[in-house]
RNA sequence: CGGGGCGUAGCGCAGCCUGGUUAGCGCGCAUGCCUUGGGCGCAUGAAGUCGGGAGUUCAAAUCUCCCCGCCCCGACCA
């Protein structure tokens, strides 16, 4: 491709509503342009990554027997009423009438329609397994779309979904859904981790996200180096822990006066203890009433275990009122004494000694709270989220943290989706049977916007070798001297007739433009011609990566590149 | 949805508080000259419903009200 007739619009100036570098460096670069709020046009450059990850991923996809399908992207409400989600899913997803008046909305993911057509063309067990897939735009009105095409409103995605007879096929669908995920990453030249995931409200047994890690992710990987265990934030675990409580003798329950000190720094503060001497308790409403959570006062509640612990919908932090009519006290003064509410206690307090909590009066707290003594707890369990150097659930090292980008996620289902659309098949004895599914997403502009976030400089982006849109850059230093020109023309033709991706940038530019541009657009290998070097034979190569260079024979350059891109990653 | 901020040429911004010339600056763009190994220099030029509407005023980019769009923080989320 020449340059000069591209449309890589490249931006010297950063533009101010661009905060991450992937979202900077994207628009800089000329790949995207914002059309409204998380909405976004690709331009050439970009699709031709896209292009290129979207390669990678229907070989991996077709390696497993995967078969690409294209559903459609408008959806009758029919089938999200019969899912249920219709209701559940709110204002992320973009609802509209059409001229007869039928609800519609914009798929957000294809679990629907998916379904719905396997109920209708699967019929028995011989049909089975089957995975389909399709790459396509989903659309999600997100709240606060961010972050360029890293989470925007319109996204590219492939989606991908598993039918099997039974569990065990589920699993083994999962399993090689789960080996070609790790393909794909590893093919792209991504430093990532699949870790275990919460199953949200999409649902089903279990799941793992796998995530790039980047300093700028928007979640938290946690791992454990001991064992290879490896969560997200929300969900990983920590060890209950054992033997820790030192014998320290019971002293005696007494009530002060706090007065005014609610938060956990003032009433520590105040009584002049430490957070981990304080036990926090917090009120929440569920659609199984109000109950009451115990963490201590340095650590943070997790609300997806507590969700997941309590098996409900509904759960949110309680209202001022709830709060004073639950413990008879304002906001700031809980404590688990006398409570006529179930209460919930983080593992660690388990004999938990010579505590303060809460007094359930205004401007009363307790000092020496023990326990059991005190206070009777409804229930154990792991409810606080975990913190770095935490004991690993499963081998007791401890946990690290590291910053990550969701990119993939693989769900297995179970029935929810066949049981509420009715997609059966007969088994071998004639029996009806509920289909078992899994579901499995790439974000595939993400993961373009991750590889960038992952891989660049100060001077723009740095594409592994798998998803840049060229492999070469050539770059003539002065495309109006004539040898130049003439000799620089013939190395590109070579070059493309050698199968070579170029992009050659013959604009009648000064050197430093040029430059700039190369090293923003950022394409693994430069090649330099300058008239110095050309009249002895000679181009220079410029590794974008490593900033390495080196003078070859310019007859040699077409074996140099294919060297270089014949390496692994 | 709550809190904060922004909207002036393609991009980045000044001007607004304290209303009053022809609305500026840098970059980009066009043309010419010059220059050619890291965003070079000189000259000329095109380009603006000052986000939209209503109002106050002799006079509004500037003051008031309403609306729209966008960004940041939070809640939320495969």
């Amino acid at each position: 491709m020449l340059f000069s007739k591209a449309l890589i619009p490249t931006l010297k100036e950063t533009p101010a509503d661009a905060e991450v570098a992937s979202h900077q460096l994207m628009l800089r670069a000329g790949m995207i342009r914002k059309l409204a709020a998380g909405i976004y046009s690709y331009l050439p450059l970009a699709q031709r990554v896209l292009q290129k990850l979207k390669i990678i991923i229907r070989e991996e996809m077709n390696s497993i027997d995967g078969q690409e399908i294209t559903l459609p992207a408008v959806q009758p409400s029919e089938i999200w009423e019969k899912s249920g989600r219709w209701n559940i899913y709110g204002k992320e997803l973009l609802r509209f009438k059409d001229r007869n008046n039928r609800n519609f909305c914009l798929g957000p993911t294809h679990e629907e329609v998916i379904t719905d057509l396997i109920r209708r063309e699967v019929k028995s067990y011989r049909e089975l397994p089957l995975t389909l897939y399709q790459i396509q735009t989903k659309f999600r009105d997100e709240i606060r779309p961010r972050f360029g095409i890293m989470r925007a409103r319109e996204f590219v995605m492939k989606d991908a979904y598993s039918f099997d007879r039974d569990e065990a096929g589920a699993e083994e669908s999962y399993h090689k859904m789960y080996q070609a995920y790790t393909n794909i990453f590893e093919r792209c030249g991504l430093e990532f981790r699949a870790v275990e995931a919460d199953t949200g409200s999409i649902g089903g047994s279990f799941s793992h996200e796998f995530m790039v890690l980047a300093d700028s992710g928007e979640d938290v990987v946690v791992y454990c180096e001991g064992c290879g265990y490896a969560a997200n934030l929300e969900k990983a675990e920590v060890k209950p822990p054992v033997g820790l409580l030192e014998n320290e003798s019971l002293k005696n329950l007494e009530k002060v006066h706090t007065p005014e000190q609610k938060t956990v720094d003032e009433v520590t503060n105040f009584l002049g203890i430490t957070p981990d001497n304080l036990i926090k308790t917090l009120i929440f409403d569920t659609d199984k009433g109000p109950i009451a959570v115990l963490v201590r006062g340095d650590h943070e509640i997790n609300e997806i275990k507590l969700k997941n612990l309590l098996g409900c919908e509904y759960l949110l932090l309680a209202d001022d009122d709830t709060v004073e009519k639950v413990t008879g006290a304002p906001r700031g003064f809980a404590g688990p004494l006398d409570l006529n509410i179930p209460v919930y206690a983080d593992n660690i307090l388990k004999g938990a000694t010579n505590m303060v909590t809460g007094g359930n009066g205004k401007d009363v707290h307790y000092k020496n709270v023990n326990e059991p003594r005190d206070f009777k707890t409804t229930r154990f369990a792991d409810l606080r989220t975990a913190e770095e150097g935490d004991p690993c659930a499963r081998c007791g090292k401890p946990l690290h943290m590291r910053r990550g980008i969701e990119v993939g996620h693989i769900f297995k289902l179970g029935t929810k989706y066949s049981k509420s659309l009715h997609a059966t098949y007969l088994d071998q004895a004639g029996k009806e049977s509920l289909i078992v599914m899994g579901c499995y997403g790439i974000g595939v502009g993400r993961t373009v916007a991750a590889a960038v976030e992952q891989h660049h400089d100060k001077d723009g982006i740095i594409f592994p070798k798998a998803l840049t849109p060229y492999q070469v850059l050539m770059l003539p230093i002065n495309i109006n001297d004539e040898i130049l020109r003439k000799a620089a023309f013939q190395m590109y033709d070579k070059l493309s007739q050698a199968g070579i991706e170029v992009l050659f940038d013959d604009r009648d530019e000064r050197p430093g433009i040029k430059f700039k541009d190369a090293d923003l657009i950022g394409i693994p290998i430069r090649i330099t011609i300058g008239s110095r070097n050309f009249e002895r034979g000679k181009v220079e190569v410029k590794y974008r990566e490593s900033g390495k260079m080196e003078l070859i024979d310019s007859e040699k350059t077409v074996k140099y590149i294919k060297g270089f891109f014949n390496k692994k990653i």
